[in-house]
DNA sequence: GCTTGTTAGTTACAAAATCAACTATTACTC
DNA sequence: GAGTAATAGTTGATTTTGTAACTAACAAGC
């Protein structure tokens, strides 16, 4: 039963195993954007997550960034609710269907977006750096068909 | 102010941004594997993770186990509590430091391990058979740069 | 050998995620 | 148009995680 931590009985190698791989990447590459939106503005993932939503595409519905995001409705409404306590986004009530919420953000959430949508940009070159530009773009097309968003 | 959702505003686009793309892919290729773990034997990522390090590379400590899958320590005592109720592992005191518990699979433990470990074998290649092999090789690789597992 | 510091692991409390049930509104069917 | 089903979003109860403080054992310095 001589064991040594980097051999691997039979054939299997826990860190080659891709859902493990890619959740250990991401973790890690979460790690630094995530001290900024938390540090400078409090905000959860869910939170920027919502934000960048609605900076990134306008007017949407609580609904919609849950589906194009694959955030749980729940977690999206306390999100919504959190973001609106801090002003950073509005509701309006959709007149043809008054269940629907359409969002906005305000200006003071358009600045928070804009200031963290900087530190993305930067980090995400950082980033894709690491590899060749090729390379780092077939990396982006892969993770695309693994997340099902082709 | 149109806005279709599709298009970006000033040059970022929230879906190439690499820490949400590796998230969603992380996620996504999760899932079909946490389904089993859960559905039969009612195992938490942290558990199955636990488990493999413990299958796959045999005895070791808690603290091992914590800094080679980058996970906290309180995270991995809860974990190794619940194997252990479960009876499939079995804690023992380092006879040279009576701090250390070293860990292993009881036969339980090893048996669930190898049927958890088909599934993840199989699983890998139908995630792998996404890409061609030479593609496949360079995602683990590119993976492995970005958790910082060289 | 006694104080001080460090380490392995656990526990308690607070924060967050999950799941189910709920309200309000709209759509469907007869 | 009354009754039933479906949908957008919220709320509450339970589970899980994260943070900090804790215990027990060892190490180092004197």
């Amino acid at each position: 039963m001589t064991q040594d931590k980097s051999a691997k009985k039979d054939d299997f190698d826990l860190q080659e195993f891709l859902p493990y791989l890619l959740n250990r990447a991401a973790e890690e590459s979460s790690l630094e954007f995530q001290q900024v939106y938390k540090d400078r503005y409090g905000m959860l993932r869910t939170e920027w997550r919502v934000l960048f939503h609605l900076g990134n595409y306008g007017e949407m519905t609580a609904k919609e960034i849950g589906e194009r995001a694959k955030i749980h409705k729940t977690k999206v409404s306390r999100a919504v609710s959190k973001l609106e306590q801090r002003r950073y986004l509005a509701r309006n009530r959709d007149t043809s269907d008054r269940r629907v919420e359409q969002l906005t953000l305000t200006s003071a959430g358009q600045t928070v977006y804009r200031d963290l949508r900087l530190v993305a940009e930067a980090y995400d070159s950082k980033l894709a750096g690491l590899f060749s530009r090729d390379e780092a773009e077939l990396l982006r097309k892969m993770l695309r068909r693994l997340a099902h968003m082709n």
